[in-house]
Formats: C-alpha cells, structure tokens, sequence
DNA sequence: GCGGTGCATTGATGTAGATCAAGAAGTGAT
DNA sequence: ATCACTTCTTGATCTACATCAATGCACCGC
C-alpha cells in the first residue's frame, strides 16, 4: 500500500501545522473574544492568507486537505483544550481547510508568531505532539496505527465517523471496516 | 506494504531522538574533548543508561535500532555539522544504537537536559527536523519517498551503502534497487 | 592466480491494502 | 411511510512492495 492515498500524500507534502494542547488554563476566564462555532461550519479554508490561531473551549475541530479530486483528507484533530493555527507566515498562503466537527465554541486570535516560537513550554508540546505522530506513521500496518491511534485518542474513536478516522490513519473506510471486524472477531 | 518491515516498526514504537544542525560554530574552536572515532565504531548501545551528546565535526554517523531477528533499521543519519543525541532521560535506557559509517571526529558532551530544552532556537530546528521527518513519511509511495530524500540529502545518497538508504526509506534493497532502475529507465 | 564475503541486481511468488461495485442499515425531509 | 442521502459493510480484483532465491560483481587476503 501507499501509507497515505497517492493524492494525499501529494496534498500534505507542504504544509506544516501547529497543534499543541493548552499549557494552563490562566487565559480561560479572561475576557477574550468567544465564538461559537456550528457543526460543519469552516473556520480557515486552503489558499486563504490566514492570521488566526483557533484555542478550542469545547467541541471538536479538524485540520484537512482536499485533493484535485475534491476527496478531504484528515490531517489533526483538535478536540477541547487544544490549540490548532496553519504554519504559514508573512504572504504564504496556508495550506489547510480547518472546520468543526461538532458545534464548538473556541477563542480566536491573531496569530503572533513571536508568541508561537518564544514560549519553550510551548515549543516542547509541539515537538511531542509531532513525536507521536512520527511514531504512529512509523507503525507498520494499518491495524497497529488503528490500536495506536484508539489508545491515544479514546474519546475521539466515538465522536468521529470511521470514515475520518480512516482518513487520519491514512487508510481507506474499507480497510478499517475489514480491520475492526478482524479485531471484534479476536476478542470472540 | 507496510511502510517499515513491522520488525522495524515495533523497535521504534517507544523511542524519540534529538536531532537537529548546529545552529552556529561558535564551539568549534573552544577546547573540548574531540574524540576520533573509526568506522564501524559503535558510540552508543540500546539498553544502556546512555547521557551522551554528539557532536559531529566530520565524518558521519547514523542512528538505528536492531529488531528480535537481529536485523538493523536506520533510524537517522548525521552528518558533520549535526547533533545527534537519544532522547532518553533520568533512568530510562535509551533505545537506539548509534555508530559510525566514516572515520568520523566528533564532539562528545554530558548531556544536559537543562539546555536541550530551553534554547529556543534549538528546539526550532527540532521541530524542523521532526516536520520533515513527517512529511517524508507521508510521502506515499516509495519512489516519492526516495526522490525526496536525495532532494534533501543529495551527498549522503553518495556516501552511504544502498541497503542503508533503503532502510532509511523503510523499503528493502530490492525495492530499492527496482526504484533506481525505473528511474534511470525514465531519463534514458 | 583463486576462493571468500558483502553488496546490487533480477526473477518468482505472496500479501496488505487500494479500488471498484454492490448491498445494508441508519437518518432526515417531505 | 417513502424517498433521498449518507455511512458502513462485504466481495472481487488489482497493485505495490515484501520475501525468497539465484546470480553477478567488486574487493579482499592468501
């Protein structure tokens, strides 16, 4: 197999992205501008000169690409208490549709990149969070990036359609249709 | 395919490695400790309390895991001018094996955690590595993988044994091999 | 010279997961 | 209730790469 659907793979090669979870919660009591965010609706779309960094306070958001043949493809998720922005700086436009998958309500604000590349904490979550990602790639087949990604994220394996899961571990609906089957079969 | 032999997958699963280029040679000429190294050398073992960092100032050194049929699997390669250091910490051994492929010169300190973590431009460039490191994984196929990494590191494709390459890429020497001859097919 | 020893190549065959296609089962709108 | 729409499942076939096995080829010590 290709590890990522050839058009994926073509989609993700340029991009880079900064998700990491809040380090404290000093700043969520502060008056700072709250949206609430609908279901579906679409936050960053790819092209677009962006200049917002999305603190999500509760409800889920994703990161995707979307191929020439108008397939999406499931780059992060960012659950509750986390912290999502495009990598892209100064005139390059970002990379990455971002969107809700359920009704969220999340903190906006303008990107600082100062901010974003000063605080060491911050930069340690960012190499952690990248850590495990090359971890899970690195994982061979498919059914271990499967239990891998459920051990890391129990909570979003309910909240998600398998189709988007199927699309963050890089692997068809079909796949991990026969490979959750295979699993309930060895429990039995 | 799996993108790695599972071999290999499973002997990475737990282990991170910092790696990251010098970010100036204001060091250089101070009087450390150099040690000259030969190749074959072996600088580190997995299992061992390992509290090392390399420096390396020529030559070239790699980093690898060895899985249960005692096969190895190149986990990164550093080239002069890089740092190379597992990751481990306190009393956790560290996982990786790291060895000379050329008669090599390099630096050897203490590690030293407090400065690994706190010099803001050094862990930039770790996440620079790490982002790479991801985007080479997502490269689908293994031919994209391969055109990639000698986009990027054009000089160790010269200097390194195939089968080490194909390692790095997470392929066999065949598959390698076959890649190189189609390619060479295309330009003809 | 001559026989190792390790690396690259080539061929044959096996397999994980993609792709295509066809249901089945759930959900929402009228 | 019925129709449309989406998700999940299941089967058939295809493809990229693994694995195994044989051969070629360089470099080495003798």
């Amino acid at each position: 197999m290709p590890l990522l659907p050839a058009s994926q793979a073509r989609a993700a090669l340029t991009h880079t992205l900064t998700l990491y979870p809040i380090l404290n919660d000093r700043n969520r009591n502060r008056k700072l501008k709250i949206t609430n965010v609908v279901k579906g609706q679409i936050l960053q779309r790819s092209g677009e000169l962006n200049t917002k960094v999305f603190t999500v306070q509760s409800g889920l958001l994703r990161s995707y690409t979307i191929d020439h043949k108008g397939k999406e493809h499931i780059y992060m998720f960012a659950p509750e208490n986390w912290i999502i922005t495009d990598n892209c700086e100064g005139d390059i436009p970002c990379d990455l549709f971002i969107d809700a998958l359920e009704d969220s309500t999340c903190r906006v604000t303008e990107k600082d990149f100062e901010k974003l590349t000063s605080d060491r904490k911050l930069l340690i979550k960012r190499i952690n969070v990248l850590q495990k990602r090359v971890i899970m790639l690195m994982s061979s087949s498919a059914i271990e990036r499967y239990e891998h990604f459920i051990e890391i994220y129990p909570e979003i394996t309910q909240r998600v359609p398998q189709r988007m899961i199927a699309s963050y571990l890089g692997i068809t609906p079909e796949a991990l249709s026969r490979i959750r089957k295979e699993i309930s079969n060895e429990k039995v």
